[in-house]
Formats: structure tokens, sequence, C-alpha cells
DNA sequence: GCTAGCTGATGCCCG
DNA sequence: AACGGGCATCAGCTAGCG
């Protein structure tokens, strides 16, 4: 079955008073559904209630229509976390059963938990016989694990950030709603259908690697987005295991394993980087060494991992080849949920819950990678190339003098890759005109189409302000570009900008996720576990119920620069710009902070004239300065 | 009473 | 309920200061 076979429908619901949507059964008198919004590829369709029409014959209307339409999937933006809670906590006031299921049994659900990256996301787990539930919100979050650029997760913002809002889109904020309803009804049903376009846009995208998944792993394809990799990989295994009649045995004790080799040599600006890596070092490390499962008597796990191997090189070529963008698509899905899937092969082997897990084999695979990549960096030193940055299976350096055509290039790393064992491969990933190396993993690139590219926690957090990131891309790009004298103009005016209020509150707040849920946060501080945190206690005393995985954005108040945050901060939201009361001096401290930090290589003498290396900090050479110098 | 400097927890990111 | 390695920030603590 392909992906456009499905049969898939989108929902999404506008409450009457969503701002003060509590659940599931504290909902106050005046929260109404006042319309549902459904599309599916037959057409669109809404649904009204509120002053005419009961809300109990709103739901059973919702109920009818979705049997109606008989969809194998229901797609939602936060479908799971949002919609389906509040429906079923107004269905059961209501005394209407949601009898959604194709045999016409009920929409069911428990509590439940699960993991992506460092985000812990609880969520009531919903079930439809027959039906598949998709929320676009936990793909969207699968999305930004992989590629960090999401700046937050709301419908509108994906769609504008995916580029597939619709120019004469209507945009009804949130706690605008009931004005809508009671002034101008209409634009909220168009806004509730753009909503479902959106997501149906959203879905298109995101989805069909998970409908790929699910045609390989024992899984539903509701499932799938909500398992991590290393639980589809074990279902793999137990599904073999079971098939050849054979036991099963208990997953081994966690122990420490150790991980990969990193390193800075240099910090500073550096120009003419080369950027060479290890193609899949850990998948090639465990098949050539046969660093395997030990309980692994049947041999499946190397097995699925060279056949793995040979699908996603057959999905490319035949993504490369596809004459038609459907097809591209599906190969391209198919090529990168291999690729995801062959790179979790290795967490395995140290997955707590995996019943062949092996931390020995680990801790072989992560000891060969380490020697493999220091023997490059050995032999590039030898070559007096520059090293850089490495980490883990790649290496930033800058080459010997002696190369320079793109042709010595490859044929320098043509003679790296022959020094590695056969079967290890090794390619140039990139080169780039200059590179800025800040620590470790934590650096800036310029290529040579002018684009930068900035990785690493202390420079591109989201955890970061805003302006604090603006400052950080603006200042990188004059000192890759060795402009660095026009760095001071550009902290004046960020200076000026604080000073003035001339900016909207969202460029100085701080956006945070909620990891625990208040009640955890409240018994670890009574417990002096933790400390307090702002955003914390900002959801503590907001009016709407905070989950976890939910972002909050906060200002800091108050005269002083040093304050303690948690008393002294506010919701962006409540800032009024006719009176602002953000706190000047901390936002000034904050961003001068910042520039000290850079102050050696925005100062930096013109290379020139630059007799002496700076001396603090770790080993550091620079290469503005000639060999001789 | 104040602060610099340390420690541990947290949040986010790299490969 | 994939892994380990890294950085920045914040609050609380403490030694050392006036």
């Amino acid at each position: 079955m392909r992906f456009r076979d499905l049969k898939r429908m989108q929902v999404d619901i506008e409450t009457y008073c969503q701002e003060c949507f509590t659940f599931p059964n504290s909902a106050r008198e005046s929260d109404r559904i006042t319309a549902i919004a459904m599309s599916d590829s037959a057409g669109w369709g809404r649904l009204i209630s509120g002053k005419e029409l009961d809300e109990g014959d709103m739901l059973r209307e919702f109920v009818k229509e979705i049997c109606k339409r008989d969809p194998d999937v229901i797609e939602g933006h936060n479908l799971i976390r949002f919609d389906l809670e509040y429906i079923e906590a107004r269905a059961k006031r209501h005394k209407v059963a949601l009898t959604l299921g194709r045999d016409g049994s009920r929409l069911g659900g428990h509590a439940a938990r699960m993991q992506i990256a460092e985000r812990t996301i609880t969520y009531r787990k919903y079930g439809i016989f027959g039906r598949h539930i998709i929320d676009t919100w936990i793909l969207a979050q699968h999305y930004d694990v992989a590629t960090r650029e999401l700046e937050s997760f709301g419908l509108k913002d994906i769609a504008r950030q995916f580029g597939i809002a619709g120019a004469g889109r209507t945009y009804a904020p949130g706690d605008k709603t009931s004005w809508y309803f009671d002034h101008d009804p209409d634009a909220l049903f168009r806004y509730a259908l753009d909503n479902v376009r959106e997501t149906r846009a959203i879905a298109e995208i995101l989805s069909p690697s998970y409908f790929v998944e699910a045609q390989i792993f024992p899984y539903s394809y509701q499932n799938i987005p909500l398992r991590g990799n290393a639980t589809k990989i074990d279902a793999l295994f137990l599904r073999e295991y079971l098939h050849q009649r054979r036991s099963v045995p208990y997953p081994n004790e966690g122990r420490d394993v150790a991980g990969g080799f990193t390193h800075m040599e240099y910090q500073g600006a550096a120009q003419r980087v080369l950027h060479s890596d290890v193609t899949s070092l850990y998948p090639s490390v465990m098949l050539v060494y046969n660093y395997l499962p030990q309980k692994d008597e049947l041999g499946v796990f190397a097995g699925l991992l060279c056949d793995l191997r040979g699908f996603r090189i057959k999905a490319k070529e035949l993504a490369r080849g596809a004459s038609d963008d459907e097809s591209r698509v599906y190969f391209n899905a198919l090529q990168s949920t291999f690729k995801i899937l062959i790179n979790s092969f290795y967490g395995y082997l140290g997955f707590q819950m995996g019943h062949f897990n092996d931390f020995e084999a680990a801790n072989q695979v992560t000891a060969k990678g380490r020697e493999l990549i220091q023997s490059a960096i050995g032999w590039l030193k030898d070559s007096q190339a520059k090293i850089i940055e490495v980490d883990t299976d790649g290496i930033y350096f800058v080459p010997p003098e002696n190369v320079q055509t793109e042709a010595d290039e490859e044929r320098l790393i043509a003679d790296l890759a022959a020094i590695l064992p056969k079967g290890i491969e090794l390619e140039l990933d990139g080169r780039y005109p200059a590179m800025f190396s800040y620590k470790m993993k934590n650096y800036a690139l310029l290529d040579d189409q002018g684009r930068l590219r900035i990785k690493g926690s202390g420079l591109r957090s989201r955890g970061l302000e805003l302006f604090q990131r603006e400052w950080l891309e603006e200042m990188l790009r004059l000192l890759l570009k060795n402009e660095r004298e026009k760095i001071p103009e550009i902290y004046n005016r960020f200076v000026d900008d604080i000073d003035q209020h001339r900016r909207p509150i969202s460029w100085l707040a701080k956006t945070e996720t909620l990891q625990d849920s208040l009640e955890t946060y409240q018994a670890k501080l009574k417990t002096k576990k933790r400390n307090p945190g702002a955003p914390y206690e900002l959801a503590l005393k907001a009016e709407r119920r905070y989950q976890p995985g939910d972002q909050i954005s906060y200002y800091v108040t108050g005269m002083k620069a040093n304050v303690r945050i948690n008393e002294n901060c506010k919701l962006a939201a409540d800032w009024d710009a006719e009176k602002p009361d953000e706190n000047v001096e901390h936002y000034k401290a904050k961003l001068r902070e910042l520039y000290d930090k850079f102050k050696p290589w925005i100062e930096l003498e013109k290379p020139s004239e630059q007799k002496v290396t700076l001396s603090t900090g770790p080993a550091q050479f620079s290469l503005f300065v000639p060999e001789s110098g």
C-alpha cells in the first residue's frame, strides 16, 4: 500500500473560551465548542455550535460525520494533547458516546509518556478501532530533533517555517476566539478551515517516512512516531526470534560506555577549511570488526544492518533517477528513514531495555571509532595540515600549503582514506572559505556562496534570547569576512535598541520548554533536588494549564543587572509596549558579557601587526600568523 | 553585608 | 524509555573581603 492510497482526514477544533481551557472535567460553563473544521481528499467541512446548536448535538454530528467519511487516518495538530482531550471531556459531560471506531466501538484512551531526544512528552494515548491517529505536533518534534530549525511548534509557526501558509490565510488569535464568535463568526470558521488545510500540508511533508516504517516494523502506523528507534529495532529481533521459535534473552544490566572522540585544537578564525568524515563510522565498525550483540545467536543484527545499508543505497539511486516528483519524494523518505535506522543500531547496543543489548560491544565500537579518527588526525598532522576541530567521525582542518586546487584536495583525501582499514571509508564532506572555531561542538562556517552555518548550543541554542542569537550571527559573519572593525558599531546599535525599547519583547524574551510536570517540579523544590526556575514559577502562576513539552516565553524585570530571575520575570504575553518594564540593565549586561567572550577576536590586531598569540584558554595558534612568525 | 568563584541541576545541541 | 560528550545559565553556597 502506498501513502497516497490512505484515506486521510484532518480535524481541528476551536473552542469558545480556549484561554480558560482546563480538563478533563473542570471545564467552565462558558467553554463551548464553536467550530470543528474537517478536511479530507473529498472536500472540506465544518460544524458550528454555540448559541444556536447544543454542544451535545454538535458532538453527535461530529461522530456521524467521521463515520460517514470513514477515514483510515485522522490527522490533527495537537490532536492528542488538545483536541481529543477536549472532545473526550465535553462528550463525557454531555453523555455523548464517541463511537468513532469502524466496529462501532468508542474512543479509548490512557495516560502515556514518550521521549524524543531530551524532551519528555506526556500525553493521553488514544485508540480508535480500525483507524490511525497522527498528530503533526509530534511529527514536528521529531523533525526538529533532527534539524534543530523550528522556532516554535504552533501550527501557524510551522506552516510559515515550511513556507506553506496561504497568502490569504485568516488568523484569529486564541485569546480573541470569543470576540470572533460574537462579531465575525464567519472569519472564525475560515480560520478553522485554514488550520486543517495547513495540517494536511504539514502531514504531507512529515508523515510519509513513518508510513514507510509501518511497513517495516511490527507496529501500527499510529504507534510508529510514538516509539523510539531502539524499541522498534528490538521489535524486529522479537519478531524473528518468535518466528523461529527461539527463546528471547533478558536485557543485560546497563553500565558506562565511553563515547566518541571530541577535541578542539584551534580556537579562532581560520581560512580555507576542509571537512572530511568517515562514512557511517559506527555501522561500518560494527560490520568490519564484528562488534555485534553477543546474545544474538541467529545473527539477526548483522543481517538487518547489512540489508538496510543495501536498501538505502538502492533507495538513494532510485530517488536520484526518479522521473516524477511523487516517486522522488517517496524514495527520499525511504532512504532517509533507512539512514536514521542504520544509525540507531549502535544506540541499540547500549539500550537499557533492549533484549539483545551488549554494552561490551558498544564500548568496542566507540573505542575503535576513536582509534580510527585519531589515526586520521595523526596522518593529517604528519602531512602538515592544521587540525581545527574533531567530533566523533569528522575533522575540520586547514590543508597543507601544497594543496591548492580541488584536485589536490581530492588527492589528499584519497591518500588519507588509503591508510584506513578495508571497509572504513572516508570522504570530503565540505570545503569552506572561512571557519570560526569557538569551543568544542561550537563553530561557524562560511560557505562559498556566503552562507553562514552556525553549530553548537552556545551559539545557536533556542535557549538563547533572540537578541543574543542575532548578535552572534552578525558578529560571526563579520569575523569570518574579516570585517571585524564593523563589530563595535553593531554592538552600539544593539545597546541602543535595548535602551530605547526599540524592539518587541520577543527579541529579549527567553523561551524554554517545560520538561517536568508542575507537580514534579514542586516536589523537587521541596526536597531541595533543584533550584527554582523562572519558567516553572510563571507556569504555576498562570491561568492556563501547562504540561511537559509546552514552551513558555518570559522576560526579566527589575532595575538592577543582577536580579534573581525567578522572582523578577513576566510572561512575554503580559508585556505592554506602552509601559515597557523589561530590565534594561540586565539585558545590556548580558550583551556586554557576550561581547567580552569574543573580545579577543574582535579586538585582534591586524594580522601583519600581530606578534603574540593569546595565552589564555586552550592551546592556540593563529592561522593569520605566518609559520615563520 | 557583599561578592567572586565554585557546584550541581537543567536545557539545549553535536555527531 | 537509542548512545555519550559538550556548553551556557541559573540558584545556592561559601570563603574572603571591607
